[in-house]
DNA sequence: GACGTCTTGTGAAAACGTGCACAAACGTTC
DNA sequence: GAACGTTTGTGCACGTTTTCACAAGACGTC
């Protein structure tokens, strides 16, 4: 416990794993398991067990050789090392079909990402009341950040609007942005922007499967050479 | 144009990115844009010109130089590597509120990918029609994907249902999976999955919050090193 | 307390992805 | 038709990520 400072850098692709780790800790935890191997944990999260170890070994040795890593402790040393040993309100920007649907969707409060507020630019949506929020008019993000010091946006406005949200999003003061809209946002370098994007992730599905066709017909011979699971994020 | 076969693999990485810029030199085709240099699709997209040329440069060499591309022959070449020629119908498992947003949102069919069915096991939510299609059960699954000869299915379901959900999408004859729900899948290694996780990509905008508040009470002199936009697919 | 079994933590190698830098090719102008 | 400015396509070096392989440490047993 000797209150170690976060100077080691983890490298980026392992923090996209971490939250994976957490969960199945977090379920395991509630499911009583009390310690895990590299080798559990990675046939759970459908990694090398190898990649677990290296993972886990910049959080600190927090494993026992022989024995595993206590599940408990594992999943405080994550939440710490993430930022999730409190909540982080955020602000939906859009109030449409998928901001609704973002703003009513129990995993994010659940997770630790209550929505702080939801905003929208047309009139006709301001006042309705979606996941227990009442939708305010754009003009007044600033406050609403401000009222709960939001530092994570979430853009779910159409593609043409992602920009100016984006933009209105960074001069309220929020550092980090979640982006649904299909369309490259531009941003300081000192923001940070994760990107979701449903129509590249299908694009992607589709290329595998004219590949699989392609494979099929240029020889019917070969057995299908096939693509494993890709990965996360991104 | 000698009816090339595809027989060159183009890396993953690129594939994550030819979607982007497929989108960008759509518009730019409907803007009556004709050609476009590296640089400035680069500058679009958010990256490295040089990355832009070198990804283009999978698909063969389509520049002119001296001069750029041709958009509407690139977007040609982009759309026909990426299996876009015709339309792929997906099948939504889960009609719950994520199922529903997914179903109502027009991105999806307007990109090439029509919802052509949706199903949950839960006969409450049997004949509801969302966004145009009504909701059938579960266990027509195989009706559904052989009626339209679906090969994309989209999980939608919460997390404890989605490896069943997985299962029933693998023996309905699905070779291509878009997971939202929150739990890793188990496949054949020959089927290809995508993932979507929301609360994976707040938690890691989380960790960077948290890094930039460690940052600044770190050391107040030092100016604050920031992370940049990261790259795409989530 | 020595031995055997188990599992971590980590160097080092391999694979993959990125970015620089420049020759080759194109169009234009004189 | 030569000279010039422009932009592609790509070899090469660099950085990051993955994987292997194994020494070091923990536990249980005799």
């Amino acid at each position: 416990m000797a209150g170690q400072r976060t100077r080691r850098r983890i490298p980026e692709a392992t923090v996209a794993r971490l939250p994976v780790y957490l969960r199945i800790l977090s379920d395991q935890f509630e499911a009583d398991v009390t310690k895990i191997s590299s080798e559990e944990l990675a046939e759970l999260a459908g990694v090398n067990a190898a990649k677990v170890r290296k993972d886990l070994s910049y959080l600190g040795s927090y494993g026992t050789r022989g024995v595993g890593y206590e599940v408990e402790f594992l999943v405080y040393q994550i939440r710490r090392e993430l930022g999730l040993t409190h909540d982080w309100p955020v602000v939906i920007v859009g109030a449409g079909n998928m901001g609704q649907a973002l703003a009513g969707y129990n995993g994010f409060g659940d997770r630790g990402f209550p929505v702080g507020g939801i905003v929208d630019i047309d009139n006709a949506k301001v006042g309705a009341v979606v996941g227990g929020v009442r939708v305010r008019h754009m003009s007044e993000l600033i406050q609403v950040v401000a009222a709960r010091n939001i530092s994570i946006g979430v853009i779910a406005t159409p593609g043409l609007a992602a920009q100016d949200a984006a933009d209105a999003l960074v001069a309220a003061g929020v550092t980090s942005i979640l982006n649904f809209a299909p369309t490259v946002i531009n941003v300081p370098h000192d923001i940070s922007v994760g990107k979701v994007d449903l129509a590249v992730e299908l694009q992607i599905l589709a290329y595998h499967e004219q590949r699989r066709i392609n494979a099929a017909k240029g020889s019917s011979l070969v057995s299908v050479p096939g693509e494993s699971r890709r990965g996360a994020s991104a």
